[in-house]
DNA sequence: GTAGAATCTGACATCAGTGTCAAGTTCAAG
DNA sequence: CTTGAACTTGACACTGATGTCAGATTCTAC
Protein backbone atom coordinates (compact mmCIF):
# COMPACT_ATOMS: atom_id res chain seq x y z
CA UNK A 1 0.00 0.00 0.00
CA UNK A 2 0.82 2.98 -0.36
CA UNK A 3 1.60 6.28 2.19
CA UNK A 4 -2.19 7.66 1.84
CA UNK A 5 -3.83 4.12 3.03
CA UNK A 6 -1.02 3.24 5.56
CA UNK A 7 -1.90 6.77 6.83
CA UNK A 8 -6.04 6.04 6.86
CA UNK A 9 -5.30 2.48 8.39
CA UNK A 10 -3.25 3.73 11.07
CA UNK A 11 -4.71 6.95 11.90
CA UNK A 12 -1.73 8.49 11.64
CA UNK A 13 -0.68 11.46 9.42
CA UNK A 14 1.46 11.41 6.55
CA UNK A 15 4.01 13.84 7.57
CA UNK A 16 4.50 11.61 10.99
CA UNK A 17 4.85 8.80 8.63
CA UNK A 18 7.45 10.14 6.65
CA UNK A 19 8.98 11.36 10.11
CA UNK A 20 9.23 7.72 11.35
CA UNK A 21 11.03 6.40 8.31
CA UNK A 22 13.61 9.58 8.88
CA UNK A 23 13.46 8.64 12.69
CA UNK A 24 14.42 4.91 11.44
CA UNK A 25 11.49 3.23 12.76
CA UNK A 26 9.82 2.38 9.59
CA UNK A 27 11.15 1.66 6.41
CA UNK A 28 9.24 1.36 3.25
CA UNK A 29 10.21 -0.03 -0.74
CA UNK A 30 9.82 2.58 -3.70
CA UNK A 31 7.94 2.58 -6.65
CA UNK A 32 10.11 2.95 -9.46
CA UNK A 33 9.06 6.68 -9.68
CA UNK A 34 10.31 6.56 -5.86
CA UNK A 35 6.80 6.80 -4.19
CA UNK A 36 6.99 4.71 -0.87
CA UNK A 37 5.55 1.53 -0.62
CA UNK A 38 4.45 -0.52 2.55
CA UNK A 39 4.13 -4.40 3.29
CA UNK A 40 0.77 -5.11 5.59
CA UNK A 41 3.04 -5.40 8.43
CA UNK A 42 3.65 -1.87 8.60
CA UNK A 43 0.17 -1.43 10.16
CA UNK A 44 0.86 -3.09 12.93
CA UNK A 45 4.39 -1.12 13.33
CA UNK A 46 2.57 2.19 13.36
CA UNK A 47 0.68 1.58 15.48
CA UNK A 48 3.33 -0.07 18.05
CA UNK A 49 5.18 3.30 17.30
CA UNK A 50 2.23 5.09 18.71
CA UNK A 51 1.58 2.93 21.92
CA UNK A 52 5.68 3.98 22.09
CA UNK A 53 5.24 7.61 21.65
CA UNK A 54 2.23 7.72 23.91
CA UNK A 55 4.66 6.23 26.72
CA UNK A 56 7.40 8.90 26.57
CA UNK A 57 9.69 7.20 25.02
CA UNK A 58 11.70 9.41 22.35
CA UNK A 59 12.23 7.93 18.85
CA UNK A 60 15.78 7.68 19.34
CA UNK A 61 14.65 4.56 22.31
CA UNK A 62 11.88 3.01 19.85
CA UNK A 63 14.73 2.87 17.43
CA UNK A 64 16.81 0.80 19.56
CA UNK A 65 14.27 -1.07 20.79
CA UNK A 66 12.67 -2.20 17.63
CA UNK A 67 14.72 -4.20 16.25
CA UNK A 68 15.08 -6.21 19.33
CA UNK A 69 11.35 -7.12 19.39
CA UNK A 70 10.31 -10.43 18.29
CA UNK A 71 9.23 -10.56 14.64
CA UNK A 72 5.46 -11.85 13.66
CA UNK A 73 6.88 -13.05 10.54
CA UNK A 74 10.20 -14.60 12.25
CA UNK A 75 12.50 -12.40 10.67
CA UNK A 76 16.06 -11.86 12.49
CA UNK A 77 15.89 -9.61 15.29
CA UNK A 78 18.80 -8.58 16.98
CA UNK A 79 20.43 -8.67 20.08
CA UNK A 80 19.57 -6.74 22.97
CA UNK A 81 22.56 -4.61 24.76
CA UNK A 82 22.98 -5.20 27.94
CA UNK A 83 22.71 -0.86 28.04
CA UNK A 84 19.36 -1.21 26.34
CA UNK A 85 18.36 -3.62 28.77
CA UNK A 86 18.85 -0.99 31.47
CA UNK A 87 17.53 1.76 29.35
CA UNK A 88 14.27 -0.25 29.21
CA UNK A 89 13.99 -1.21 32.61
CA UNK A 90 14.53 2.21 33.39
CA UNK A 91 11.15 3.59 31.14
CA UNK A 92 9.37 0.69 32.41
CA UNK A 93 9.72 1.95 35.57
CA UNK A 94 9.20 5.20 34.36
CA UNK A 95 6.03 3.98 33.12
CA UNK A 96 5.23 2.31 36.35
CA UNK A 97 5.20 5.58 37.93
CA UNK A 98 3.03 7.54 35.82
CA UNK A 99 0.90 5.18 35.76
CA UNK A 100 0.37 5.73 39.39
CA UNK A 101 0.82 9.40 39.26
CA UNK A 102 -2.38 9.32 36.86
CA UNK A 103 -4.20 6.99 39.34
CA UNK A 104 -3.94 9.80 41.99
CA UNK A 105 -4.83 12.47 39.41
CA UNK A 106 -7.98 10.63 38.15
CA UNK A 107 -8.83 10.60 41.88
CA UNK A 108 -8.59 14.21 42.27
CA UNK A 109 -10.48 14.88 39.43
CA UNK A 110 -13.12 12.16 39.99
CA UNK A 111 -13.74 14.18 43.26
CA UNK A 112 -14.32 17.17 42.05
CA UNK A 113 -16.52 15.98 39.53
CA UNK A 114 -18.31 13.94 42.12
CA UNK A 115 -18.57 17.15 44.45
CA UNK A 116 -19.88 19.32 41.20
CA UNK A 117 -22.29 16.64 40.19
CA UNK A 118 -24.30 16.77 43.68
CA UNK A 119 -23.91 20.76 43.32
CA UNK A 120 -26.01 20.92 40.40
CA UNK B 1 7.45 32.02 52.90
CA UNK B 2 9.38 33.11 49.37
CA UNK B 3 10.12 31.63 46.12
CA UNK B 4 13.18 30.25 46.33
CA UNK B 5 11.67 28.19 49.62
CA UNK B 6 8.82 26.98 47.92
CA UNK B 7 10.83 26.01 45.07
CA UNK B 8 12.82 23.56 47.43
CA UNK B 9 9.89 22.29 49.32
CA UNK B 10 8.39 21.20 46.30
CA UNK B 11 11.35 20.46 43.80
CA UNK B 12 9.42 22.86 41.03
CA UNK B 13 11.44 25.46 39.91
CA UNK B 14 11.40 29.03 40.90
CA UNK B 15 11.08 30.11 36.58
CA UNK B 16 7.64 27.51 36.86
CA UNK B 17 6.50 28.96 40.19
CA UNK B 18 6.44 32.34 37.80
CA UNK B 19 5.11 30.67 35.18
CA UNK B 20 2.16 29.25 37.33
CA UNK B 21 1.13 32.79 38.73
CA UNK B 22 1.30 34.42 35.17
CA UNK B 23 -1.08 31.49 33.92
CA UNK B 24 -3.40 32.13 37.21
CA UNK B 25 -2.40 28.89 39.19
CA UNK B 26 -0.81 30.18 41.98
CA UNK B 27 -1.27 33.43 43.93
CA UNK B 28 1.03 34.97 45.86
CA UNK B 29 1.14 38.27 48.64
CA UNK B 30 3.99 40.91 47.85
CA UNK B 31 6.66 42.27 50.30
CA UNK B 32 6.52 46.19 50.19
CA UNK B 33 9.62 45.52 47.91
CA UNK B 34 7.53 43.87 45.55
CA UNK B 35 9.29 40.01 46.55
CA UNK B 36 6.34 37.44 46.15
CA UNK B 37 5.37 35.69 49.77
CA UNK B 38 3.96 32.15 50.00
CA UNK B 39 1.96 31.08 52.84
CA UNK B 40 2.36 27.68 53.51
CA UNK B 41 -0.32 25.81 51.53
CA UNK B 42 1.06 26.48 48.92
CA UNK B 43 3.44 23.71 48.74
CA UNK B 44 0.33 21.61 48.39
CA UNK B 45 -0.86 23.46 45.87
CA UNK B 46 2.01 23.61 44.00
CA UNK B 47 2.06 19.77 44.37
CA UNK B 48 -1.52 19.06 43.55
CA UNK B 49 -0.52 21.52 40.30
CA UNK B 50 1.84 19.76 39.38
CA UNK B 51 0.06 16.28 39.64
CA UNK B 52 -2.84 17.68 36.99
CA UNK B 53 0.10 18.70 34.42
CA UNK B 54 1.40 15.37 34.74
CA UNK B 55 -1.94 14.00 34.13
CA UNK B 56 -1.86 15.74 30.72
CA UNK B 57 -4.45 18.65 31.86
CA UNK B 58 -3.07 22.03 30.31
CA UNK B 59 -3.01 25.01 32.62
CA UNK B 60 -6.05 26.72 31.39
CA UNK B 61 -7.78 23.82 32.43
CA UNK B 62 -6.29 23.73 36.07
CA UNK B 63 -6.84 26.96 36.03
CA UNK B 64 -10.81 26.36 36.29
CA UNK B 65 -10.63 23.48 38.04
CA UNK B 66 -8.71 25.02 41.23
CA UNK B 67 -11.25 27.51 42.20
CA UNK B 68 -14.04 24.56 42.33
CA UNK B 69 -11.74 22.33 44.79
CA UNK B 70 -12.62 21.63 48.12
CA UNK B 71 -10.40 24.15 49.86
CA UNK B 72 -8.30 22.30 52.61
CA UNK B 73 -8.83 25.89 54.77
CA UNK B 74 -12.63 25.81 54.43
CA UNK B 75 -12.43 28.90 52.13
CA UNK B 76 -15.16 29.54 49.59
CA UNK B 77 -15.07 27.48 46.64
CA UNK B 78 -16.47 28.29 43.32
CA UNK B 79 -19.29 26.40 41.87
CA UNK B 80 -18.40 24.25 38.83
CA UNK B 81 -20.10 24.91 35.98
CA UNK B 82 -22.17 22.03 33.95
CA UNK B 83 -19.21 22.57 31.21
CA UNK B 84 -16.77 22.13 33.24
CA UNK B 85 -17.99 19.14 34.57
CA UNK B 86 -18.54 17.96 31.07
CA UNK B 87 -14.67 19.03 30.03
CA UNK B 88 -13.51 17.06 33.55
CA UNK B 89 -15.05 14.31 32.75
CA UNK B 90 -13.71 14.00 29.26
CA UNK B 91 -10.53 14.42 30.93
CA UNK B 92 -10.72 11.53 33.87
CA UNK B 93 -11.75 9.12 30.60
CA UNK B 94 -8.77 10.63 28.57
CA UNK B 95 -6.86 9.72 31.77
CA UNK B 96 -7.92 6.19 31.82
CA UNK B 97 -7.50 5.26 28.14
CA UNK B 98 -3.93 7.06 29.08
CA UNK B 99 -3.38 4.27 31.99
CA UNK B 100 -4.77 1.56 29.74
CA UNK B 101 -2.52 2.53 26.68
CA UNK B 102 0.48 2.61 29.23
CA UNK B 103 -0.47 -0.92 30.69
CA UNK B 104 0.33 -1.84 26.94
CA UNK B 105 3.04 -0.45 26.30
CA UNK B 106 4.47 -1.62 29.96
CA UNK B 107 3.53 -5.50 28.64
CA UNK B 108 5.33 -4.46 25.69
CA UNK B 109 8.56 -3.39 27.31
CA UNK B 110 8.27 -6.16 29.62
CA UNK B 111 7.97 -8.56 27.00
CA UNK B 112 11.29 -7.26 25.47
CA UNK B 113 13.48 -6.92 28.70
CA UNK B 114 12.41 -10.53 29.67
CA UNK B 115 13.48 -11.76 25.87
CA UNK B 116 16.32 -10.16 26.19
CA UNK B 117 17.36 -11.20 29.58
CA UNK B 118 16.99 -14.42 28.69
CA UNK B 119 19.46 -14.26 25.72
CA UNK B 120 22.34 -12.83 28.22
C1' DG C 1 26.08 51.46 54.83
C1' DT C 2 27.68 47.82 52.40
C1' DA C 3 28.44 43.16 50.59
C1' DG C 4 26.39 39.21 48.90
C1' DA C 5 22.49 36.34 48.40
C1' DA C 6 17.90 36.30 46.77
C1' DT C 7 14.44 38.07 43.88
C1' DC C 8 12.37 40.83 40.15
C1' DT C 9 10.91 41.37 34.97
C1' DG C 10 11.50 40.44 30.29
C1' DA C 11 13.28 38.18 26.50
C1' DC C 12 14.88 34.44 23.91
C1' DA C 13 15.97 29.29 23.45
C1' DT C 14 14.71 24.49 23.74
C1' DC C 15 12.38 20.02 22.95
C1' DA C 16 10.08 16.68 19.68
C1' DG C 17 6.45 15.57 17.25
C1' DT C 18 3.24 17.38 14.17
C1' DG C 19 0.77 20.90 10.97
C1' DT C 20 1.12 23.24 6.81
C1' DC C 21 2.48 25.15 2.58
C1' DA C 22 5.01 25.36 -1.95
C1' DA C 23 6.74 23.64 -6.15
C1' DG C 24 7.62 19.81 -8.56
C1' DT C 25 6.84 14.58 -9.84
C1' DT C 26 4.32 10.24 -10.37
C1' DC C 27 0.40 7.46 -10.83
C1' DA C 28 -4.11 5.79 -12.62
C1' DA C 29 -7.99 6.41 -15.45
C1' DG C 30 -10.38 8.39 -19.24
C1' DC D 1 -2.18 12.46 -24.07
C1' DT D 2 -4.30 14.63 -20.54
C1' DT D 3 -6.20 15.53 -16.26
C1' DG D 4 -6.55 15.31 -11.44
C1' DA D 5 -5.46 12.87 -7.38
C1' DA D 6 -1.68 11.23 -4.82
C1' DC D 7 2.99 11.61 -3.73
C1' DT D 8 7.77 13.77 -3.28
C1' DT D 9 11.22 16.87 -0.66
C1' DG D 10 12.20 20.84 1.90
C1' DA D 11 11.27 24.50 4.76
C1' DC D 12 9.08 26.99 8.31
C1' DA D 13 5.55 27.39 12.30
C1' DC D 14 3.55 25.84 16.39
C1' DT D 15 2.72 24.09 21.00
C1' DG D 16 3.50 24.76 26.12
C1' DA D 17 6.10 24.06 29.92
C1' DT D 18 10.63 24.96 31.23
C1' DG D 19 15.75 26.55 30.96
C1' DT D 20 18.65 30.37 30.90
C1' DC D 21 20.53 34.83 30.78
C1' DA D 22 20.83 39.95 31.65
C1' DG D 23 20.29 43.90 34.20
C1' DA D 24 17.98 45.97 37.94
C1' DT D 25 16.13 45.77 42.66
C1' DT D 26 15.39 43.98 47.42
C1' DC D 27 16.51 41.63 51.44
C1' DT D 28 19.61 40.07 55.26
C1' DA D 29 23.56 40.18 58.00
C1' DC D 30 27.54 42.18 59.33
Amino acid sequence: MRIGELARRTGVSERSLRYYEQQGLLVSDRSPGGQREYADRAVDRVILIQELFAAGLHSKKIAELLPCMRDPDGGPNERATPQLVTDLTAERDRIDRMIADLATSRAVLDDVITTAAQEL
